[in-house]
DNA sequence: CGGCCACTTGATCCGACTCAACCTGCGTGG
DNA sequence: CCACGCAGGTTGAGTCGGATCAAGTGGCCG
């Protein structure tokens, strides 16, 4: 159980992972006849890496995700984070673009591809499904865009804290699963910067951190408009 | 037919444009029934708006066009140029997350996404078809994600000058439809930091310039490194 | 209680931005 | 045919936001 995360790049064959979990559910309300398989994934443990063959379509059921690409030199740029209830690794493509890693400990949904990809066939309503999630992932893609080419470090902060207040019902109080390089490495700043920002946000009383990880917004209006 | 290039934010029916060319082409080999209308537009025209709902998709025959978003302030971010034979505009949501404009004066088909979708239900080789130009375009996206969050202005360069050479066939000669500023915006870079790029890849030895749009790549290697 | 890891804060540096001048090619009109 | 205007591009000087380097600090787990 207690594993440390260990370098998987290995083509060890994914079902014989670590946690397997016995329990099943269905992909979307429209097809239950596709069912997944739970498995359990320790903080920083890899997914899928960039490059590998696409086996599976992913669910988070708790934890986070995220998926990222790698320089040689260690830069890292992460493309999205993925909590409860969202789906990554649906490329499409044969190969995957970005790596997939655990951020925190996660438990998992994996769907079988070649299931997915025959159920497709029969039934549309399924289909137009996948379409839309590659869709929606593409106009999030589109959106960071514009933060990481033309946004300040402060102005991306605050779209970053907006999305993940969104992602958690609009309450204005959440935990962060991620770490500081983490977000650093969203956001395209350095893990300092994102600290110093969020200083700086707590002083002009946009926020509140009880400790790292527990936020509080205290002005959403303030926050909505620096980040958009 | 000369008209200059006007700010064409109104929502006037796209059917009435100027220039309208009565000649048609099939979608794709598989879906000969679904046609394209040509229109031409003049440089910096906008085809469509950020926000506005999806009609048609789009093919580029002629010319070049660029995506964008734009914030209050000014500040643009491109996502993409298409170039001739690329297809465009394929959110599949209702409306559309960029605007996209003729960067050179451009012929472009239209297809009618009506027709399409219709077409998509019975075809379903066109259908994946779609999907697969989707995930294409999301995998454009995050390879500019790292580039954005991660790449020195030299860097950026050079992996855009690699994909403009690509895009033209790997024979390490073409010109550039685009501005310094089109490009800037691209790469998340100010145009003077475009220029000086530019002349500092000259001194050298990557690539020579005969004016500012014509390219001749030097040492496609030494590019390649910088920019992957 | 001790050690460590994540985070914060401070000081300095540097790559890209800003502001400004100048150049260059091209279309226009005298 | 040349003079002019001008938009697009280049180059230079100075500035600044965020990176880097370097201490601290705090919280948690053993």
């Amino acid at each position: 159980m207690f594993v440390q995360p260990i370098e998987t790049t290995s083509n060890q064959p994914i079902v014989d992972w670590r946690d397997f979990a016995p329990c099943a559910a269905p992909l979307f309300a429209c097809a239950p006849e596709v069912v997944g398989t739970s498995f359990n994934y320790v903080r920083d443990e890899e997914i899928y890496g960039e490059g590998e063959d696409t086996q599976f379509i992913y669910k988070v059921i708790s934890g986070a995700v995220r998926t990222s690409k790698i320089m040689r030199d260690g830069r890292r740029q992460i493309g999205r984070f993925y909590l409860p209830g969202e789906f990554f690794g649906l490329e499409l493509g044969m190969q995957h673009n970005l790596s997939a890693e655990a951020v925190a400990d996660s438990k998992i949904f994996l769907f079988k591809r070649r299931q997915i990809e025959a159920m497709a066939q029969r039934n549309m309503e399924a289909a137009r499904e996948m379409w839309l999630m590659t869709a929606d992932h593409l106009r999030h893609a589109e959106d960071h865009l514009l933060l990481l080419g033309r946004k300040t470090a402060l102005e991306r902060l605050a779209a970053f804290l907006i999305e993940m207040d969104m992602s958690h019902g609009n309450c204005g109080l959440f935990e962060l699963p991620m770490s500081r390089r983490d977000i650093a490495d969203y956001l395209g700043l350095t893990l300092e910067t994102v600290s110093r920002g969020f200083s700086e946000l707590q002083k002009k009383q946009a926020l509140e951190l009880d400790g790292a990880r527990h936020v509080v917004l205290r002005n959403r209006a303030f926050l909505g408009t620096m980040g958009a």
